[in-house]
DNA sequence: TATGAATGAGTCTTCATTCAT
DNA sequence: GATGAATGAAGACTCATTCAT
């Protein structure tokens, strides 16, 4: 049997699920309410009993896609691996998301651009950038990871990488996305793992001095 | 003397820049062409002499800034130095353009986004791009950076990491930019250059006479 | 114990206060049904169970006004005083009620304003009116008020008066009300009156004496 | 020949003509902007060029209604009469006015009724009502009028009979309007003059005969 | 060329009223 | 009788573009 309050959910996720159709069709400001409903199947008016505006519709719809996100990516991690292997399985994941949302993200994107009429749920967002952070930080906590790296630079650089590289690869089928996410965590494991520094540190003064050295004999051939 | 045609393009160049301060300041959609007309002291119909569409307009503003960014860039390169010393300046160079010019970049996502309205100018994109593939690819060439590391990939990660860094230290002021960018090329060392770590230990004994060499080098030369 | 009927009854009075109180606060039009059933604590739709349209809800709101005016009225006037003091009573009472009732009375001319959508219910207004027409018409038939003046005339001064002197005083804490129903009763007794008061007084032992002689007069012819 | 400036005063005045029309005919919030241009013979957003928002439209509709109504009632006065026959020839102007203008009138308190929306331009209204004060207060430099009498009191008084007057004699045929204005000012003489010294005078010898006459008849009936 | 007044399609939002439960 | 979710027509206002001067 169908309750009443069940009856009222659902219509309310046929409104949501219209709006996220109409806004990733259209973009913010194009996407018409008229639309949302017709798509929904209810009457205009009916979208203003669930949505006060159009502006919390779109908050709600991208509200509900961080958090479907996040609650992916959680289940999309391998249990007990080591942390550059979950962190292989996250870039994974995140590209092939965004290659499957990229029309979300891209609103997301207008959202942010269009600051003075849509909000993006930072709350939301905050949740799924965090599944990173505790994937990097147990990997310091474990010693796989350099505690000297900031949690925020790895960030940045997985983040942007991997939402630059769903793009490109998006637009050019001759590149592989694997390519990016294996390159991505191999230089992770090159730079963010203990020995690596050390080594070329230790270089570093004897290619000072051969260079020196190469100039002076630079001038003494030359004269 | 100002010759008509001077006076035409000094119009030209109001409106266009009347153009880039509303869009910058309001977004495409909401940056209205009155405002446009009025900031460049003409009349609303004139700007239509000189850009048929608002679309037009949108395309020529992005167009001139990608063109600029691309003549910057090779300004901010330090002639003759090592590929990693370059892409360093150029991470910079791309760090601070894009924190000076943080709206006109939203600008250019939001053109991406609302696809049916603008259109980015690809073609004045790719030119700013291929500063960084010229000065990656040639980094190969001189045998600095490994050959089979995709050009791509190093350049979705090196812009896509950019891009988000800017965003993140924008609304942080904790964040030290120059972090993110030594990061970067710190990686990019790590993981580019063609000994890879385990090679380290085979470098020992040619790092021991490498040593004896400078040091009879040293002593040549001094004497 | 609670009748059935006595609960509806107590619905409709709700339902009557809360659209009086929507309507004096917003006004006709900007009064919504929506507000009023949720003042009354009642589903939207209940209310229509008592009054089919929002022209019929503010109709009746009008009638109780005035039914509920005139009640008042009557309690006022003074027994058994003379024309001018119960005019005066009047005239005090509803400059008052005027001031208290001042949402309501505007809500009254928008009423008769919005004349194709609300009408003013005329029978209810004309029973109060008639509470001024009785004094005056007594007036007459006790000798208080010359019989020449027409009715109407004097009901148009006194309830325009008033009501303009409502409005005026309300916006202007300097003028004192009182000054202006002095002013109107004064002007009644001496336009009205047959003869001015003083001339009345110096030829009132004059009269007695000649009704006195005139009466014995009678006597004697009649004898 | 008709100049730019002739042809876009003409576009307003037209506007304001067609508001006008349009809110006398359906009152505030029923008048519909698109009504009035279309009565205008422009399209909607040539209405938006000269009034920013329907507010300031309607406010222009009263400003020049109280305007024009000033300058009329200041031709309509007589010159150099007494202050008694000025004021009869004004509340003759101000009735027929408001025979000719209740619509316009009732527009006038709808507005002030929908306080939130609209506003009456009390500069204008101030100005009318001026008119009066001016007549009222010569009459007391004259001497012609107590200077006991608050000019605001008789100015309420004024107005409010008159525009009560000019609604009851609207809707019934049967009350002459001049019965109304001749009583509004016989009162004002009755009460507002310094009494009237020579009926006082006149009745002196009448007065005299007739206590001769009752002396006489007492003679007679008595004895 | 330049002007800027005019256009009018497009859109969000409101709210009296209905009706299935 | 009572509910309150649903309806959908209506309306103020915007703004890219045009065109007569």
């Amino acid at each position: 049997m169908v309750t009443k309050r069940q009856k009222l959910e659902e219509k309310e996720t046929r409104i949501l699920a219209a709006a996220r159709d109409v806004f990733v069709e259209f973009g913010f400001e194009k996407g018409r309410m008229a639309e949302i409903a017709k798509r929904a199947g209810v009457a205009e008016g009916t979208v203003y009993l669930y949505y006060q505006t159009k502006k919390d519709l779109v908050r709600a719809v991208l509200e509900q896609y961080w958090a479907r996100l996040t609650r992916e990516a959680l289940e999309a991690l391998p249990e007990g691996s080591n942390t550059f292997d979950q962190l292989q399985a996250f870039a994974r994941f995140h590209l092939s998301a965004f290659h499957r949302d990229i029309d979300y993200i891209n609103m997301n994107v207008a959202a942010r651009t269009a600051h003075q009429d849509f909000e993006v749920p930072m709350e939301r967002v905050r949740d799924y950038v965090r599944v990173f952070d505790q994937l990097f930080e147990r990997g310091k906590d474990r010693g796989e990871i350099r505690t000297t790296v900031p949690t925020w630079v790895a960030r940045d650089m997985f983040f942007g990488t991997l939402e630059h590289t769903a793009r490109s690869t998006l637009s050019d089928d001759n590149k592989d996305p694997e390519a990016a996410t294996a390159n991505l965590i191999a230089l992770f494991q090159a730079g963010y793992t203990d020995e690596a520094p050390e080594k070329t540190a230790e270089l570093a003064p004897l290619v000072q001095r051969l260079e020196a050295a190469v100039a002076r004999l630079d001038d003494l051939t030359s004269s």
